[in-house]
RNA sequence: GCGGGUGUAGCUCAGUCGGUUAGAGCGCCGGCCUGUCACGCCGGAGGUCGCGGGUUCGAGCCCCGUCACUCGCGCCA
């Protein structure tokens, strides 16, 4: 027999019953009746119950035995007495008799519970996470991530890409964040740094004529924390050559979707119907949504109504319009039947976000009798607009107006019979019902309003528009919402200096190319370059690469590096891309964030077997850490620490 | 670097208006129990109320500072 096992406690079944089997695992929980002792054995696959009857002589050490403690049990395969069966275990008709015990590994006392799902603290989580791991989430979410991994490789290979691997002691990549850097013992004063992507080495993979290649690629970048972001993570690196964006499109959508629909369960995928992503450029996204990453779930489309402000009586957004700044419209339908309360809550929110303030429109919730016979305004225009198509709302608050007949004074009657709240007491009437119906609002619903600089507002009209689809409980549920976001500007203005950054990848081909570059104003051009963008969170990022030298030297020069700078930073691409390179491009895909998604947990380190924390410390092992003076003397480092913080508190043992 | 939240027993949490000896459940230790499967019953141990200072006759509670963790901003794609 074999020294640990002859099953598995996941395997045994009615039909084994007879059988002699050994068992090994952990004491998951165990139940002493004085007479009769109870041990629930589990293992990677499942468990088993195991029973010790009085009088047996491993009685004494299965009591004494603590949970979590390993123990390798031998005995008969026996059927359940009627009425003792257990439903709710795979292995609950049978249970093993125990003859033989033996304890291959006490377990101390628990720093918390691993047969109980209750919360514990996540530093000691972290610190004891080999703990944490055995107990079923993260198990669950440690093979769902095993099998996503599994999953892409699989659909990667079908399509025809080969993995490689590429250095991870390399040099310091043009990203934009900071490097991890690791002295160079051999050459001192010199670092390696740790790849924040692939980037570079992707993409003379393809000059070397490889046509598609991938890579499950670990990358680090040195970089404050967030849920969804931390210094090490895995991305599908993907990059393919004499290819357009829509190749990359057609190529990596049915790779991402299908995995999604794999794991996806009853929830639904976008794309699933064989209809493909909607595509929303860069600077639709940040006026409909007010975000480059828009949640889609979220039902709410930001609207601009900076037209209805300027020169109105609303003396702020007036100012605002008239200083070359916005006014966007988050619409909330329904809440316009809501208390005071409701409005000065989102105020306090919105200031707690920076903001001034989150002015409101609320409109009443009965029908506008003016308007008769239609129920509502809104009903009233659309009407109206079957036989005046393409009739803008301004048009029709102007016809309105114009109405002969009795009705004298009817725009103030509708207006002031609609709207409520401090903008509209101060807003001209027809520019109030223009507004109304150019958000598309019915009766009951109200409207939020984010004015100022125009990055500013769409920011926080962004932020509001979570905030309300939240709020007002909008939201799709069980739903994964895709999105292509396309046309992201290749430069951008760097405030502080004034002068013409890379907006992102510096390395994307410039829409027009090396035309654009020299006659075009460098901040209206937009890059090749663009996101995957699933339910708020950007999943994948990439670009058409620009594979010609002279074009690259050019648009450093426009970004202020001279020539020189550009040779000495990236002469061994630019110096590939003179023998021969293909046109090419790519993407990089964070499998973090799709386990993430897909186990719908809030954070990154509930998918990852050993993560560190928000401070970049892995508590178990205990990095990082010192080195010893010896070590640091050969690679001619001398450390220099700024003066010790504050007195401390003791750190917890 | 900045803002929000949290911090009371090993764990989850309660703790009233500032007032006697800081409680409960789980876990742990001891005892009882032959059909449980979150077993049950009885008993017990276990506390620097994160840390430091202040106000007060009196502080877990109020004030100031500080530390840790976490979420967010900045940063980062």
């Amino acid at each position: 027999m074999h020294a640990y096992r002859t099953h598995t406690c996941g395997a045994l079944r009615a039909a084994d019953a007879g059988q002699t089997a050994r068992l090994s695992g952990w004491v998951h929980r165990k139940r002493d009746h004085g007479g009769l002792l109870f041990i629930d054995l589990r293992d990677h696959y499942g468990i088993t119950q195991c029973v010790i009857p009085s009088g047996s002589p491993v009685f004494d050490a299965a009591d004494r035995l603590r949970p979590e403690s390993v123990i390798t049990v031998t005995g008969e395969v026996v059927h359940r007495e009627p009425g003792t069966v257990n439903e709710k275990l795979p292995t609950g008709a049978v249970e093993l008799r125990v003859k033989e015990l033996v304890l291959q590994s006490a377990a101390e006392i628990l720093p918390f519970q691993v047969a109980q799902e209750q919360e514990a603290p996540e530093e000691l989580r972290l610190r004891y996470r080999f703990l944490d791991l055995r107990r079923e989430r993260l198990q669950r979410n440690m093979i769902l991530r095993a099998q996503i991994i599994d999953s892409i490789r699989r659909r990667m290979i079908t399509a025809g890409f080969n993995e490689f691997q590429t250095p991870i002691l390399t040099v310091s990549s043009p990203e934009g964040a900071r490097d991890f850097l690791v002295p160079a013992r051999l050459h001192p004063g010199k670092f390696y740094a740790l790849p924040q992507a692939p980037q570079q080495y992707k993409q003379l993979t393809m000059v070397a004529g490889f046509d598609r290649y991938f890579q499950i690629a670990p990358c680090f970048r040195d970089e404050a924390g967030r849920a969804d972001r931390t210094l090490m993570f895995y991305q599908l690196d993907v990059e393919m050559s004499f290819v357009t964006q829509d190749d990359v499109f057609r190529t990596m959508e049915p790779v991402i979707r299908g995995c999604f629909e794999e794991f996806a369960g009853s929830r639904t995928v976008d794309g699933a119907d064989g209809t493909a992503w909607r595509r929303i450029p860069y600077a639709q996204a940040m006026l409909d949504y007010g975000s480059d990453k828009p949640d889609l779930r979220n039902p709410l489309v930001i609207r601009d109504v900076t037209q209805h402000f300027a020169g109105s009586g609303f003396g702020l957004f007036a100012k605002i319009a008239a200083s070359g700044g916005v006014v966007r419209a988050i619409p909330a339908p329904g809440a316009g039947g809501n208390p005071r309360s409701f409005f000065d809550k989102l105020n306090e929110w919105a200031r707690e976000q920076g903001a001034g303030g989150l002015g409101y429109i609320s409109l009443r919730s009965e029908p506008d009798v003016a308007v008769a016979p239609y129920r509502s305004l809104r009903e009233a225009f659309k009407e109206w607009q079957k036989t005046n198509v393409g009739g803008t709302a301004t048009e029709y608050v102007a016809f309105l107006a114009a109405r002969p007949g009795p009705d004298e004074g009817t725009i103030s009657a509708i207006a002031s019979g609609l709207g409520l709240g401090p903008i509209a007491r101060n807003l001209e009437p027809e520019r109030l019902l223009a507004l109304a119906l150019q958000v598309d609002l019915d009766a009951g619903d109200a409207v939020f309003f984010a004015a100022g600089k125009e990055a500013d507002a769409a920011k926080f009209a962004g932020q509001t528009r979570l905030r309300l689809g939240n709020e007002l409980g909008l939201s799709e549920k069980d739903a994964f919402r895709f999105c292509w976001i396309t046309d992201f500007p290749f430069y951008e203005l760097n405030e502080e200096t004034g002068q013409v950054d890379f907006s992102h990848n510096p390395f994307s081909m410039p829409q027009g190319e090396m035309e654009a570059l020299e006659t075009k104003d460098p901040l209206t051009i937009p890059a090749y370059q663009y996101d995957v963008v699933c339910n708020g969170y950007e999943m994948a990022s990439g670009a058409i690469r620009n594979h010609k030298a002279e074009i690259m030297v050019k648009a450093f020069g426009i970004a202020g590096y001279p020539p020189e700078a550009v040779e000495e930073r990236f002469g061994g691409m630019l110096n590939a891309f003179r023998y021969g390179a293909p046109p090419h491009g790519g993407m990089a895909a964070g499998i973090d964030r799709i386990v993430m998604l897909l186990a719908e947990e809030p954070n990154l380190r509930e998918v990852n077997l050993f993560p560190m924390n928000q401070q970049g410390e892995e508590l178990m092992m205990g990095s990082p850490s010192t080195v010893e003076p010896a070590r640091l003397k050969e690679l001619s480092i001398r450390i220099e620490l700024p003066p010790a913080k504050g007195a401390a508190g003791p750190k917890a043992p």
